[in-house]
DNA sequence: GCTTGACTTCAAGTTCGCTTGAAGTTGCAG
DNA sequence: CTGCAACTTCAAGCGAACTTGAAGTCAAGC
């Protein structure tokens, strides 16, 4: 038990399945912060493991890390955030994953109506259609998209 | 109207949204195919188009390019493909995005829990839960990353 | 038939997200 | 107080996914 209210750099990749070596990444970008000992040595203070559970999530969602810094500006570097710092993080946190999961839903509805069909009816079926149905709509017509903006140069 | 049957990489390139430099790594690493004029230029069949829309789902739900290589290879390279081999595809496909959408699902549900509770009730809500808790489980224990698995080296 | 833009290859460079290694220091258990 | 694992910094390296640039070739409109 007793559950010490410091952890070392062994102590927290340990317990959030990162190398230490990414811990010490993350402080470098700034995503993470460690008090010292006298030594020289980490010491992170325990709300560190919830914000690298954060970092996780978003990294799933899809954010660099980068865009998770400027996510994690919003709450209090080594503090436990309060209830409504949280629930304003939270919230849009909900409305990114609930636009990924559109986003995926749709992707699969259209598969979905692919095999339901049979891919024979060539013009319900955006997926099984030749793409001369897209010459039609001019450049930039794409199936499959969905809703995900086009983008020649991503970074 | 009048599509043409074959592409040009810059066809190709306005009507998919890639970069030519993208289209013609992927042909390095036989993610697609062309065919070649007297000249040697690339003339893509159309049924490219598909399998670029193909590619970018399959980013879009977390495959590496070699992932991606590896699921393409049940389709036929240059033809459409019929009914039988595009069910085919699509139905494992259709189980990798349910279970993207799944965990993203648990992950927002945490979130929304947490909302919902006001992050009063330490003992029910996890994520707002001080990591203390997870330490009276042994190391391993972490909130937020439901289904996920720890990966300390992930590559 | 010439011009011009789109194409060709090939090598090197870039960004992201880390890991690895070297060389040295700290902190705790015995 | 000693020994040793765990820590420290710093620089370099790596794999994925491309992009950029140079130097040259092709194809299509006038």
């Amino acid at each position: 038990m007793s559950a010490p209210d410091r952890l070392t750099i062994g102590e927290l990749a340990a317990r959030s399945g990162l190398a230490t070596s990414a811990l010490r990444y993350y402080e470098d970008l700034g995503l993470i912060h460690a008090e010292r000992t006298a030594g020289g040595q980490r010491r992170y203070p325990r709300p560190t493991l919830r914000r690298l559970a954060f970092i996780r999530a978003a990294r799933q969602v899809g954010l660099s890390l980068d865009e998770v810094r400027a996510a994690l500006a919003e709450l209090p570097a080594d503090r436990t955030p309060n209830a409504t710092e949280w629930a304003k993080v939270a919230r849009s946190w909900q409305r990114r994953i609930d636009a990924h999961i559109e986003s995926l839903r749709a992707l699969r509805d259209r598969l979905t109506g692919c095999i339901g069909c049979g891919c024979l009816s060539l013009t319900k079926c955006a997926l099984y259609n030749p793409s001369d149905q897209a010459a039609t709509k001019g450049p930039g017509a794409r199936y499959l998209l969905g809703d995900t903006p086009p983008r020649p140069r991503e970074r």
